[in-house]
DNA sequence: CGTCGACTTGAGTTAACTCAAATCATGTGG
DNA sequence: CCACATGATTTGAGTTAACTCAAGTCGACG
């Protein structure tokens, strides 16, 4: 078995010098799960944080009646767990994984030493973080200030736009776990989707097709155009 | 008029050396305000961060139909609008002074180029990324898996902690502020309030004091003890 | 073919909202 | 120093989006 750890397809490690991302890959380690696996758990010390190699991860909140808020799913080359490395000891959320993966991880204090050498690499953690506080930002502002419909309309435009605007959208979630990551319950989510269908703003087709039969009524419903960086 | 501007009060700047302070503050500007100015707007180019010099800046974001949501209240020594340096090109929410403040304002790109000098400097930007993520992230639970009642104990106990465990508090902002930044509106809180203070948990005098008088049945509304990093 | 989880649908409940109106607090100009 | 204007707060009444609980259907996989 090949043991070898390659970073080069990893945006974060993108830009420095490749005897920098062998240091790297020398002090990480793999760990692979099944499916349905804890990663860590809301709380736990964060003395390392994790790259996706394969698979796909679920970042998420437990209410205490064991209600779950998807806070990010992360998918083949994205860091999760990075934040805690930089304020705060604990990881503030939990990770599982969705299907079987594969995850490298790095321990904390070799990690923050190769950033005080590599601007580069500082730079690109800290577009990470900036990224993820902007996709918060949205969170924030979604399950405060608009209503399901609106959020279900967001997130099927923005798929849209991540995939070349295609009007064919596989959802690659369950519909437990979209409700779950806009903030609501499967039953709410299926009763909106039903009456969006109904009034033509999309066609549903299997489990986990969504055609985009509207996409006028669905900006409109959004409340502002989507667009990607 | 003394036009210097001093930097050593500023926890990011803190673990610099003094003359990349000062390279600091020569590249900062300085900013005045009336009270309920605006700062930036939602979407305009971010081509500079921010500082609190003086005063208090509110970031927020509008819904279409006038709601807001507060996502931060900052005061003297804070940053503010530093994450679209280092990605996006556009501020995601807005910011306004609630009362005369003085902000300064230091350019992208010479502060990016200072970053790439300054390791130390660098890692207490990530400290404070991290540290705005894991508030967000807390706010996200809050909003998505936590009635009012539980959002407002939560933050009467924490504004408790950050002052030294004081049984009394002052609200520094209005309430019709307070439930903004909690996700309400200011009927709502109003008349969760009362029915804490007829419950007993809390007492209101005047109109921004209140004191914590059954600090454990908030805890146990707050549903998990409220510690500070 | 049977089982288990995902999904849908119905019925009823409720937390939190909107709208309206009255009251309180604060600061300013006369 | 008072009167008023303005904004903050409270309270009442009614509405509703989204929830819970329950039951039944669908679909994938062993």
């Amino acid at each position: 078995m090949d043991s070898t750890i390659s970073l080069v397809s990893v945006p974060l490690f993108r830009d420095m010098p490749d005897e920098d991302r062998k240091a790297l890959a020398s002090i990480a380690g793999t760990l692979e799960y099944g499916r349905a696996e804890t990663v860590f758990h809301e709380g736990d010390p964060a003395d390392r944080f994790f790259v996706v190699k394969s698979g796909r991860i679920k970042i998420f909140k437990l209410s205490a009646d064991g209600k779950e808020q998807i806070l990010h799913i992360f998918g083949s080359g994205e860091p999760f767990g990075e934040a805690p490395v930089f304020s705060g000891k604990r990881f503030p959320a939990s990770a599982e994984t969705l299907e079987k993966s594969v995850v490298h991880f790095f321990p904390r204090t070799a990690f923050v030493d190769l950033i005080k050498q590599q601007p580069s690499l500082a730079l690109n953690m800290m577009a990470v973080l900036s990224e993820r506080l902007h996709r918060f930002t949205d969170m924030i502002e979604q399950l405060s200030l608009r209503e399901v419909p609106e959020r279900l309309a967001s997130y099927l435009l923005y798929q849209s736009a991540v995939r070349g605007c295609t009007t064919e959208i596989d959802l690659d979630v369950t519909k437990t776990q979209l409700a779950s990551f806009l903030g609501t319950i499967p039953e709410t989510l299926s009763r909106v989707l039903a009456r969006m269908e109904q009034q033509g703003l999309v066609q549903l087709s299997g489990q986990r097709r969504i055609s985009l039969t509207d996409r006028e009524a669905l900006e409109a419903l959004a409340g502002s155009e989507i667009r990607l960086e």
